[in-house]
Parts: C-alpha cells; structure tokens; sequence
DNA sequence: CACGTTATGAGACAAGTGTCCAACAAGAGG
DNA sequence: CCTCTTGTTGGACACTTGTCTCATAACGTG
C-alpha cells in the first residue's frame, strides 16, 4: 500500500503547532477522557504515527500544550500591563476584561484547564508547570496592584493580591460553569466591589 | 471453571455505596483517564462482571458518585448551620474551617471535582447535577449571611454572598494545587479579612 | 430440605489505544 | 539527475476497555 500524504509536508514548528492547538481543541470538546494519541491526530488531519515523530509520547503532548496555554495566557495580561501606564485602575479592569473575554472564558476553556487540574496530583512535571504558571501570575497581579495609588484604609498588599487571585479563579470558574447564573456583566460587576474593598495601602 | 466468590456476598446498598466510595478514590488517585469500570472493581475489590449489575453503565455510576459528593458536602454544612445558632460569625467561621478541613481540601478531592468539572461541558446530565449542586449551595451561603448583624458599611447580601462564593472556590483551588504556597491559616486569614470587608449591609 | 431468586465471578467479543516499524514521498544539496 | 535527510503514512502487535452472557454460589422462603 502506497503512504500517500493526506496532508503537505509542513515545517516542523508549524507542525507542532498544529498538534498542541488539536489537544487544546480535543481536551476542550471531549475532556481527558477523549483526548488520545489518535483522537488528537484525527483532530489535526494527520496519521496517528506521526505524533511520536514530533513527541517522545503521548504524555508529554499534554505537558508541553498545558505550558503553552499558561504562557500565552501570561503574555496577554504582561502586554495589558505594559500599555496604558498611566491608567492604573482601567489596567485592573482590562486584566479582567481579558479574562471573561469570550477568548479565555468559555466552556472549552474550564474543560481544558480542568483537564490539567485532573493531572496535577497524578503526574509531577504538569504539576511544576502549573506552579510556575500559579506564581508568575501572581507576580503579575502584585505588580499590577503596585501601581494602584495607595488607600489608606486599604490592606497589606500581598493580601489583596492573594484575595484577588482567589476571586479571580473563583468567578471565572462560575463564570465558565454557568454564564446565564453569572453573568459576565456581573462577574466584572463583583470583581469591581471587590476590589474597591481591598484596595491595598 | 468455578466461579467462587472472593468477596462475601453482601446487601444490595452496602455494594452500592462501596463502589461509589472506589469510585471516588479512583477518580482522586487515577484522574478521570485512569477511572475505569474495570479499575473501579479492582479497587473495590470485585469482579468487574458486577458493575454491570449494580448501574446501568459505567457513565451511571460516574453520575451518581458526583451527586453523592455533592449531597454529602450540602449535609455537612447545613448541620454546622443548624447548630450554633446563637453565634452567627462563628457559623461562618465554622463553615470555613469545614472547607479546609483535611477531609474536604485535599489534591484527592481536588481530582475529583476537577474530574466532573471536565465532563460538565460534555454531558448534561452531570452539568445538570452541577447546577443543583451550585444553587444550593449559593442558597446556604445567602441563609448564612442573612443571619449576621447588618453592617451599615456594607454591600447588597447577594453580592456578599457571590463574592464569599467565589473567594471559597478560589482559596480552596488555590489551597488544593499547592498547600505549601498557600497553607490552611493563611486561607483561613484571607477568608476572614475578606468577609469582614464585604459583610452584608 | 428443596426451590426460586439474585448477587457474584469469569470468560468471550469487538472496538479502541499506545508503541513500534517499515515503506514511501518530498524536498535540499551536491 | 542522483543522493541523503526527514516529514509522513499505514499497518502490526499486545494490551485495555465496555458490554454481554452464562455458570455458580449464597441466601430467603416455603
């Protein structure tokens, strides 16, 4: 039987592109349970050998997709914080535009992240990258709040960020589980309250 | 070949809640890839021949042990509020020490919510059961807060109620991923100085 | 004790999975 | 035009999974 190529040859990072966007997808619509070695070829046009010709296993498809999530994820709040300096708290607000933003709060988006959260106890290289990812974001929301004009009646700023953080992950997640319970004009609603309250000093 | 039973014969509901107990602890230590039929009957330590016999499928059982964890969780709760009457900040208090007590916070119970939080987006019947879950829960919180002294100071009950919502989830994911980074008294901390800046008016 | 009910075990079966591998095709460089 | 590298395919293999079926043991009732 001849192997004739279903897809064109490509360059190898694009490649490997497109297999890490097929988990993502794959992890989104069909949860860990359907996200295989195969499924995540069909998913991206190719034959099931190629996937060892670009990652040692299947295993650690999983683990490099869930690194490029959180870096891009990353790298979209850094350029919100890099722009509009003089804008302080439409920076606060930008930030979690961005994150109930149709982009980064969907269904898709709870199921692949609580596919990670599922690995983390079981597998300890997704669980640093997720420690990685857990810190560097909060560095981020610290520096952010840095920048805030001091409340005097305010809290100790590692306070305020650690409680952001948690509504943040908290309201997101509603968010996700249910967008007609929480809407996204009330999660921005809630996430504004919140913050006036705990402004740091 | 015979067929002798290496595990006794036993009561319908005793076999039943047995395999929903393996289903739990597989879901904690295995992740929903790892929980099988056949490796939820290892674990309880039957032949897989009776799953089939208890539930219809092994979707079935998934379902029912989410309920069951749900229900368990709502229970526990709902006690702390019907004692202690008398001390309604310590109710809330009580509440918190709950979530974060070893039995309820731990990277087991965070595998297996994260688990049914994968399969919310792919199945209605678990997002139906979800939903159930979230409401009452939301409805206990709402009943706890209305027992406190009004603050003059504070905000909309509900929105206390939503925020206090999502700082639970929040601190109890965070505390979940990684109890070094953020330990029990920190969470406890946090949780406290948030409710006392957003107490219901 | 006999008998019917049912909880339990164990095998058969098709389908799906991860891994490996040999062949082929598509270019790059001489 | 030939050759060498490598992206790509598709099949082979052993293994696991879910479902079905049947034999068998345990128990309740008369």
């Amino acid at each position: 039987m001849t192997a004739r190529p279903a897809s064109k040859r490509q360059q190898p990072e694009e490649r490997r592109k497109e297999l890490l966007d097929a988990t993502m997808a794959c992890l989104a619509r069909l949860g860990p349970r359907g996200t295989t070695g195969r499924e995540i070829c069909r998913q991206a046009g190719v034959s099931h050998g190629l996937l060892r010709h670009y990652f040692d296993n299947a295993d650690n498809l999983l683990l490099e997709t869930y690194r490029t999530m959180g870096d891009e994820f990353l790298a979209r709040f850094e350029q919100e914080l890099a722009t509009h300096r003089a804008d302080p708290w439409g920076t606060m607000d930008r930030f979690f535009a961005v994150l109930f933003s149709e982009e980064w709060a969907s269904s898709d988006m709870l199921g692949a992240w609580a596919a990670f959260w599922t690995l983390i106890p079981n597998r300890d290289d997704i669980a640093e990258v997720g420690e990685s990812y857990n810190r560097r974001l909060r560095e981020l929301l610290d520096r952010a709040l840095s920048t805030l004009p001091p409340d005097p009646g305010g809290i100790e700023r590692g306070d305020a960020a650690a409680i952001l953080s948690a509504v943040m992950d908290g309201l997101w997640l509603d968010y996700c589980l249910s967008p007609t319970r929480l809407t996204r004009e009330r999660a921005l609603e809630l996430y504004r309250i919140t913050l006036r309250r705990i402004a740091p000093r």
